[in-house]
DNA sequence: CTGAAAGCGCTTACAG
DNA sequence: CTGAAAGCGCTTACAG
């Protein structure tokens, strides 16, 4: 399938193809006639410079790579992050830019270094966004000490780097869901790990333990869990902590994250308790199934349209301009109370 | 950013750009020796090829490009077909390809059209698979008779294409859902027609009227609406219609699609009408919050990832060998009962 | 087995 | 205002 080039337009219009260049590039110097003449002749025809010659010489591609690591079997599970996916894609496509999507299984592995390297390497993208990677991923680093622009969402770099922008959750998560249960008269709280080499996860426990401990509350071990930041996860986690304190239980779970939420209830749901009523369930994040889970999930949720066009912004600010307002920010979230927690004060 | 390049390899290897291009390449008039030695330079210095280069002589992206057709403000609203998406993903990058991700808001407006084209004629993209245009969308056709790759998923072309790989929903999906409701003791079904610009929705309420007209039953005006394929269409849909004959209420309703009958669900509830109880509501597509609703949705579900996997392998195939085994196929969908649909017999 | 040369489709100094 | 020429980074006949 042969395509028609700039020398066969520059025939058909009798010009040089320097004349058909400039008028593609939109130059000053180009007669109002002379111009129009060559666009009528590019539009008949129906042609579009080849990227690749353009590229050649110094052209960007106006493509973003969107490298999505996870070791999930598959990424479509969950609907949350395809979410994610889906505003990057939105908000690039707004301003005029492509979306090229990797899925990365594992960023430890040499192989899948080696395909990153080789996506930014062989010119297909001018920067590159990373969602779902550990903390401490050498390859970023060296990304970024390339001079390469790359995104990351939950996820910063020890040192700082003028080319990479962070979009993350703010550091106050775990702090408001604690005080949300302490307000609503819950004394026994139990609290659930995430992924540790995650950021947010990190923040998040610890963020509800501290402002427990404040408020003179302290969480025993056997109310203490580890659930990573899937359903399965939150489902083993729950079912384990709570079988072997039938005789206690808590009157609160504070989970990692919705999809660990959606364990628990699976949990107490084959356990006999009462979600929302024998015990309250609060998780975080902003899931799309929040509001259809029954009880609907109680969370601190994010506006991740905000997030991720921010993000996107950013990172376009600096492909064009070379600079951005802000090379990293933080999302506030908002303490959304839905029929998971009980008023235990009524 | 300057990058290395075979010049620069070839240098450093002491051989001609020829031979650097033999050995990445693989081709086989190359010495072991000398292959070993240009490779260890190669790595060593993080060369990779760029695509550019190789694209000008010949050479194929490995890239497909996805079109997501879709007027909504926002594709990241409906997490069934983020799902889709990554399923496209996942697939191709597992065939070691990757997917170019462009949202089109409207395939009649010309400006969109000339966006698709230019995406194809740049030299992109080597393929394009189409999500979520109507039916009967000229630039299609006009792709096709370009002998560009298309897949399509609910959508066929009139005309035979020979590089047309379409997906689609089994043609008995309105069959399977008038006859679960009919063996479960229902007789007053109402029927909620989807978008009849889309496939699938066309034989979706067809095919469950024309079930039910077999087996003695007539739906009546009164009970017939037209919803779109939007929750919030069901919503209207259903509200308008159960207002207008609260006195003489259907026992089912069959949504055109999941999200619709969440939007029956809305309209329910609103209502006061007891959801499974008072009324059924049978969706279809498998959406992944059925499972989550209240009462968990019965639904005509689909396995998406065959569904696309399929389509991008078989894509692939045409790409690579020039042919496929099937250029349309018809993927089998399976009726899940969930609460949302009474027993009437018991 | 290997290199020099041509050429893919562009853009951009340069000269006029 | 405009064209001829050089060059971007590759691959591929071609010749040896």
């Amino acid at each position: 399938m042969k395509r028609i080039n700039s020398t066969e337009i520059a025939r058909l219009a009798g010009v040089s193809r320097s004349t058909v260049s400039r008028v593609i590039n939109n130059y000053p110097n180009v007669p109002e006639a002379t111009r129009e003449h060559v666009m009528r002749i590019i539009r008949e025809n129906h042609y579009y410079p080849q990227l690749s010659g353009k590229m050649l010489m110094g052209k960007r591609s106006r493509t973003i790579g969107l490298f999505w690591v996870t070791d999930c079997s598959s990424i479509a599970n969950d609907s949350l992050s395809s979410m994610y996916f889906m505003h990057i894609i939105d908000e690039a496509t707004f301003k005029n830019y492509m979306i090229l999507s990797c899925v990365v299984r594992n960023l430890t592995d040499p192989e899948n270094v080696q395909f990153v390297r080789r996506t930014f390497n062989e010119g297909r993208i001018d920067a590159g966004i990373f969602v779902g990677m550990d903390l401490n991923t050498p390859i970023i680093t060296e990304l970024l000490d390339a001079g390469e622009v790359v995104g990351t969402f939950d996820y910063t770099d020890p040192a700082h780097h003028p080319t990479l922008i962070s979009a993350n959750f703010e550091k106050n998560i775990g702090e408001k869901v604690a005080d949300c249960l302490y307000e609503l008269g819950h004394r026994k709280i139990a609290v659930i790990h995430g992924d540790m080499n995650k950021l947010t996860c990190i923040d998040r426990a610890e963020g509800t333990i501290a402002a427990l401990e404040k408020r003179g509350i302290t969480v025993p071990d056997k109310w203490t869990g580890y659930a990573g930041i899937t359903q399965n996860g939150g489902y083993e986690c729950a079912k384990a902590m709570l079988s072997a304190t039938l005789d206690d239980l808590p009157t609160a779970i504070c989970a990692s994250n919705d999809c660990v939420a959606f364990g628990v209830y699976q949990a107490l749901n084959e356990l006999g308790i009462g979600i929302g009523t024998d015990i309250s369930v609060i998780g975080a994040d902003g899931h799309p199934h929040n509001g259809f889970a029954y009880p609907a999930l109680t969370s601190v949720e994010f506006d991740f349209r905000e997030m991720f066009s921010t993000l996107v912004d950013r990172l376009i600010d600096l492909l064009e301009t070379g600079e951005t307002e802000q090379n990293e920010y933080y999302m506030e979230g908002t303490l959304v109370i839905r029929d998971s927690v009980r008023d235990l004060r009524l």
